[in-house]
DNA sequence: CCTACCGATCGGTAGG
DNA sequence: CCTACCGATCGGTAGG
């Protein structure tokens, strides 16, 4: 259940993370994280400051694993529709490896305050750029279709990544490369038969 | 803030809506609740049997909506590829037209116990074997790309139509005509340029 | 629909 | 990391 190796604080954020992602966070009480780390409720203050502060890591650690998987992408110089291939494995890849902090940062995001609130909303403006730029990028290479909304796509393909979160089963006999290949085929070339 | 015309208690579900799907399920209380139809916390058990209630009611209109939408098509007569885009156009009419709901749908349906919780799993089920039965007749009807998977296609549309409730402003400038066109344009066509 | 109240539980702290 | 506790708030009820 806890993985004993870890730091403590560490085990606790992992605990919160499946909790928070099972129960939401509201719903997960102080009590009953220390109860799935066996210890008592007043423990957990001597390794954090407050639940939000739990609930401000799980999410900043999944918008980081995101930037780090897709950002170095934006100077990688394969044609844009690879590109979109590649950025839609490794965002499905996320998802996959961090399945309960994904979940966390997708739903519970709303009740951070401050600072944190807006940072995610900030980040979502991020993505959402990276992906239009992306697409704008595969127009202009004239590997798109010039009729494209660069808005809209972007809508789709961030649908799609996001949506795994939903459905996706680690261990299961689909990896996020499978999906990956899966959607972009579709995606790239349609889903109407060709024309006989 | 609170359409006085309505019958009470339908005042009440619709004001539960709207917090719910602001702050989620477990952080509106019910004087929260009584506060924005400017009554008293107690007062809200004249209406209704408890707290629960009105999330079951949320959720059993959001898929009530989804169902009466999409599952007369069943039958309908176009060919797959004119079917899909017009279950993708009335599956995001519904996201519209029902933001609150449905953002309480996708959000806080796993705190639901019981019959209701089992419910809204088989609904998803249901949901999922539409579609799928969809794509299965396109295929079969030469529509669509006898190599697709239907169930990642379906998964892949789903992921579009449901992740709406995430973005889509009612209001703004786009209809959900004018998304699902974009989607089934994008989805059927794909998005490579043609060959020159 | 209000007042007044119930027991239970919440996040968090003091002192060890 | 535990024991014992804090004030605040929770969903819900009794009686009017």
């Amino acid at each position: 259940m806890t993985d004993t190796s870890k730091p403590r604080r560490e085990q606790i954020l992992d605990s919160a993370g499946r909790l928070f992602s099972e129960r939401g966070y509201h719903a997960t009480s102080m009590r009953d994280l220390a109860a799935d780390l066996g210890m008592q409720g007043g423990s957990l203050y001597a390794h954090i400051q407050g639940k939000e502060e739990l609930l401000i890591e799980i999410v900043n650690h999944a918008s980081r694993q995101f930037d780090e998987a897709l950002f170095p992408l934006r100077s990688a110089p394969q044609p844009a529709d690879e590109k979109l291939r590649e950025a839609m494995h490794r965002h499905i890849q996320v998802v996959a490896d961090n399945m309960d902090s994904a979940t966390v940062f997708f739903h519970e995001w709303k009740h951070l305050s401050g600072a944190a609130y807006t940072r995610v909303t900030e980040w979502r403006d991020t993505i959402d750029t990276f992906y239009r730029d992306l697409i704008a990028e595969g127009v202009a290479q004239g590997r798109f279709r010039a009729d494209l909304d660069p808005r809209m796509t972007a809508n789709l393909v961030l649908s799609a990544v996001n949506w795994a979160y939903i459905w996706y089963r680690p261990g299961g006999s689909l990896t996020p490369r499978d999906v990956a290949n899966h959607y972009a085929d579709m995606l790239l070339g349609g889903l109407s038969a060709p024309p006989a």
